[in-house]
RNA sequence: GCUGGGAUACCCGAGCGGUCAAAGGGGCCGGACUUAAGCUCCGGUGGCAAGGCCUUCGUGGGUUCAAAUCCCACUCCCAGCACCA
């Protein structure tokens, strides 16, 4: 055996760890690169998705060591979450022996694979040592004031028994379990994101995520600018205020409506025959099902309130509604309504049979009474005010015109609107950080003092299935405490944290992972976080709930003076996702258990075929990395991943493809190892081959910089690979380039497939270990292009060769066996480099060719006239379809015309080769001229393009 | 509905004005090697009367001497948001 996988992958993952080959400093003399992946929650084992993330990862790292950057890549484990107490709950344990077992097995996946990581800098984010730090950032937010208390509607998940934030609640359904939340009134811990909306969004311009998820941050963020507006109401002391973006409608408003839920209602209707109505109103859309909501939003519903509202400009007074497509949480849950330039409330205006004003035009010249058969909603010249100064006014300059107004009249004023809301962080669960505070009957709610953290989790709590709510609560030694302030009893807070204030700064806790008197120290992660994470690798899943977290806790540390940067991520590449076959029902349009592979579908029994699906345990459809590697090897897995598809696009599994990239290994082994067992015979090829790998190198470092990975793979695994392939075909065979080449192939070999590269480094006898080798800089030879040039044109040759032989095949009754090439004439050869030269200096071949043609002596030659006119016309204007040759010509074969490339001389050295791949007896070449013109093939040879016949 | 990304040969995918019948890979077909299969290597893989011609890069129009590539409209797919005022 040449090389034996298995044993060979796990020799050299133990060298490595012995000779602390990944372990990172800080080291000023080299630029530093800062490469990681979302760390995971430690489920149990490694799944392909993992292997995907960590695969694209490592061949990063590995890479910029290679490139002699100072290549920071750790790894640690998100470990705290509601599964690790589902499970204890199941076997009866503690969430602390579940994570740390599982934390256990999935690293051992991740060390088979052999990823360069500098484990130094293990950390979980449920060890006490991690999230003490937690604790001490939020005492330190709640003296920024940035921590607050309320009581709020949330959303609350009954699977999982906790509230949620906004941003984990997806189509009004739980992130995590998918049931439907409902909503509470509770009183809860937020973070007050909002206060970095403006940041946040606006930054956004600034940094290098894909345009997908800057998109839905800016949309979840939600900015939009408008105006706040008070309506009196008519009988009632109390106002209302509405949030609107368009305040140039507003003398078009016709009604207003409250959401059913906002609080005036009651006030408004209460003990009036209205009352009823709205109560039943509101009841149904508190209790409306997602499904049924959707419905139902087609079918504008409302109901009058019994008051009016005036309008604070006109003093017009209009009916007061509570409507259900009013959302309580956006604005002030209050709307103007605008029939006439609003679609919904024109839909709700038609319904309640309410007046529809027109007062907008879309131009100057439209006629202000038209009549609206449908909202409009653009912008256009103010029309039908009932008051003087408006008429005419457009756009940006109505809208202040109005707010302007507004403010006279002291009941309204420009503002703006978003949608981002503060971080609700409280869970009621038991698996996360405790949050810091201690309620006092005397005192009210006040921090842990600093010197008493760590609040720690309790490990003596039995978890137990038919258990319910947070075991903390039933705790005695956790919950009771004395009051720092004034010493009597008092009860800890037993609601814990969000799990992704977790995730929100490990990266830079990794930079400093071992810091024992604070979460990290400045100057070093500075270093590492300069210009924020070089590299970040991840799933699209958390693109507005982990890297939206991440960065409002990056500028509040930053405010903090924590730390320099304010962005905490540099360039960010989601990964695709991973599919696989799955059975499909194109008319059902659903996916089915790999069960039902060549069965007929279960609801309408059309026979099923097979479609590329997202990899999930629901489907049976996912492949197991472990048992990948039991067949192949880590390398081998590595390289069907990152070969498969670029980082960012989704790829499918295939088994077939697998196996062709493990032969793709073999081969490159196989190759390997005979070039380490050559003669040591020299031949003209020798240089191409220093070419060829000094050109592959160049594009290969030019690929990978750019994360271009898959193209990277193509250049070290597949083209390298034929280069070879085609210097051994070409008679190569001398060791001492052999060496060469190898010595540049296995660097590139190593940031995908490392393993098989650290062992033939060892075998090709270079010291030390490739994974900490730093590539020396490329530079191409100045004749590289020339000496490749030429031998493309061998190539050529032999194509067209081939093609042309076919042909003539098919018209012959004998074999094939000779061959005449008449390569071009002289004078040809002289008219393409005149060409080449005009062509360089923008020389008009249409407008001043012939004439130019006319005055060249050659042209002189009678008999010749003819057929120096079609050569110039075919080297300069072309036909219709196809333009002259030297625009067509590659910049090689220019060189290659311009140095005067004796083609006859190189294919008559080339004469056996050429004998051999033609499957040929004989061959002649000559020049034009020189010998018989052969079937006439004399016209059509032209540079670079010699005219063939065989016989 | 809005926003973002797509549609390329049997399949996956690169290309993003002329060098494009379109890289690379898979699959399939043929050849060499082998007792044979496998492996490996080489060639082919839109059509035809074949150093050429014709047709093709979602559909229909347009700009251009020239379009897979640029512009317009449409259809379909994927993702996110969704009565957000």
């Amino acid at each position: 055996m040449i090389y034996d996988v298995q044993n060979s992958e796990l020799h050299w993952q133990k060298e490595w760890a012995k000779a602390k080959v990944f372990d990172s400093e800080i080291d000023l003399s080299k630029p530093k690169f800062y490469c990681l992946e979302m760390f995971p929650y430690p489920s149990g084992n490694m799944h392909m998705g993992h292997v995907r993330n960590y695969s694209i990862g490592d061949s990063m790292a590995r890479f910029q060591r290679l490139m002699g950057k100072n290549v920071l890549y750790p790894m640690g484990y998100d470990s705290f979450g509601m599964p690790a107490e589902n499970a204890a709950k199941k076997e009866n344990g503690h969430p602390h022996h579940v994570t740390h077992r599982n934390i256990a097995s999935i690293r051992q996946d991740q060390e088979r694979m052999g990823y360069s990581y500098d484990w130094n800098r293990f950390l979980a984010t449920s060890d006490v040592n991690y999230y003490r730090w937690n604790q001490e950032i939020f005492l330190m937010f709640n003296e920024r004031g940035l921590v607050e208390r309320r009581s709020a509607p949330v959303n609350w998940c009954n699977e999982c028994d906790t509230v949620l934030a906004n941003e984990q609640v997806k189509n009004n359904r739980c992130w995590r379990c998918g049931l439907e939340v409902i909503q509470k009134d509770m009183s809860q811990w937020f973070l007050k994101m909002s206060d970095y909306s403006d940041e946040l969004l606006d930054e956004l311009d600034n940094i290098t995520f894909p345009e997908n998820v800057k998109t839905m941050q800016r949309n979840w963020i939600g900015r939009s600018h408008g105006a706040n507006i008070d309506f009196m109401i008519r009988d009632h002391q109390s106002k209302i205020g509405v949030f609107t973006t368009r305040p140039d409608t507003i003398f078009g408003v016709t009604f207003v409506t409250l959401s059913p839920e906002h609080p005036l209602c009651e006030e408004l209707c209460k003990n009036t025959e209205w009352e009823l109505d709205w109560r039943k109103l509101k009841e149904e859309c508190l209790k409306m099902s997602e499904f049924e909501r959707i419905n139902m939003l087609k079918d504008k519903k409302g109901v009058f309130l019994g008051k009016y509202a005036i309008n604070p400009l006109s003093k017009e007074e209009v009916p007061i509604y509570a409507g259900n497509f009013v959302v309580s949480s956006y604005g002030t849950g209050a709307v103007m309504a605008v029939p006439g330039h609003d679609q919904r409330d024109y839909d709700f205006a038609k319904k309640y049979n309410l007046p529809i004003r027109r007062v907008l035009v879309a131009k100057e010249s439209d006629n202000p009474e038209e009549l609206l058969t449908s909202a409009f909603e653009g912008y256009g010249p103010m029309v039908n005010s009932p008051i003087d100064g408006f008429d005419g006014l457009s756009g940006e300059e109505a809208k202040n015109v109005v707010i302007e107004a507004l403010k006279k009249e002291q009941s309204g004023e420009g503002t703006t609107q978003y949608r981002l809301k503060d971080w609700l962080l409280s869970r009621q669960r038991f698996w996360g950080t405790p949050i810091p505070m201690i309620h006092c009957d005397s005192c009210g709610v006040i921090p842990v003092p600093k010197e008493s953290l760590p609040v720690e989790l309790p490990l003596d709590v039995v978890f137990t299935e038919d258990q319910r709510g947070n075991p903390l609560d039933q705790h005695s030694d956790f919950v009771n405490v004395t009051c720092p302030d004034c010493g009597k009893m008092a009860r800890r807070e037993t609601d814990t944290m969000d799990t992704f204030y977790d995730s929100s700064w490990y990266f830079m806790r990794y930079c400093d992972s071992n810091n024992d008197q604070s979460p990290f120290d400045k100057e070093i992660t500075d270093y590492w976080m300069e210009g924020g994470i070089d590299l970040y690798i991840g799933g699209i899943e958390h693109a507005v709930m982990h890297l939206l977290y991440a960065r409002f806790f990056t500028k509040i540390l930053r405010d903090a003076g924590l730390i320099s940067t304010g962005e905490p991520f540099g360039r960010l590449v989601c990964q695709g996702m991973l599919n696989s076959p799955t059975p499909f029902c194109s008319r059902c349009n659903i996916d089915y258990h790999v069960d039902y592979f060549d069965k007929s579908c279960p609801t309408c029994n059309d026979k099923l075929n097979s479609r590329s699906s997202k990899m999930s345990k629901s489907l049976g459809n996912t492949v197991s990395p472990g048992d990948m590697i039991e067949i192949y090897g880590a390398d081998t897995v590595r390289l069907f991943i990152l070969f498969g598809a670029n980082p960012e696009a989704g790829m499918d599994w295939s088994d077939s493809v697998l196996e062709a990239n493990n032969r793709q290994m073999n081969s490159i082994v196989e190759a390997i190892n005979n070039g380490l067992n050559m003669k040591k015979v020299e031949s003209k090829i020798d240089n191409w081959l220093l070419s060829k790998l000094r050109k592959n190198q160049v594009l290969w470092i030019k690929s990978m910089s750019n994360v271009g990975i898959r193209e990277g793979v193509m250049l070290s695994h597949f083209s390298m690979l034929s280069d070879w392939s085609w210097y051994c075909r070409r008679g190569g065979n001398n060791y001492t380039i052999a060496k060469l080449f190898i010595k540049g192939w296995l660097p590139m070999l190593s940031p995908v497939t490392p393993h098989v590269a650290e062992e033939f480094w060892h075998r090709l006898n270079e010291d030390g270990l490739l994974a900490s080798y730093v590539l020396p800089e490329i530079t191409e030879h100045e004749d590289d292009s020339y000496i490749l040039a030429q031998e493309e044109y061998l190539r050529g040759v032999i194509d067209s060769a081939r093609n042309v032989k076919g042909l003539a095949q098919r018209h012959s009754n004998q074999k094939i066996t000779t061959l005449t090439i008449q390569t071009s004439p002289e004078w040809k050869r002289n008219l393409a480099k005149e060409v080449i030269k005009l062509q360089k200096e923008n020389f008009n071949f249409k407008k001043e060719g012939t004439n130019y043609l006319k005055s060249l002596s050659i042209f002189g030659k009678d008999e010749f006239r003819a057929e120096i006119f079609q050569t110039w016309n075919s080297l300069t204007i072309g036909s219709k379809k196809k333009r002259g040759r030297v625009f067509t010509w590659s910049n090689n074969d220019k060189k290659l015309i311009e140095s005067s490339l004796n083609e006859s001389e190189f294919l008559k050295s080339n004469q056996e080769f050429l004998l051999k791949e033609l499957d040929l007896k004989s061959i002649s070449i000559y020049s034009v001229g020189e010998g018989e013109d052969v079937a006439g093939k004399a016209k059509v040879a032209f540079p670079l393009d010699p005219g063939m016949s065989f016989a």
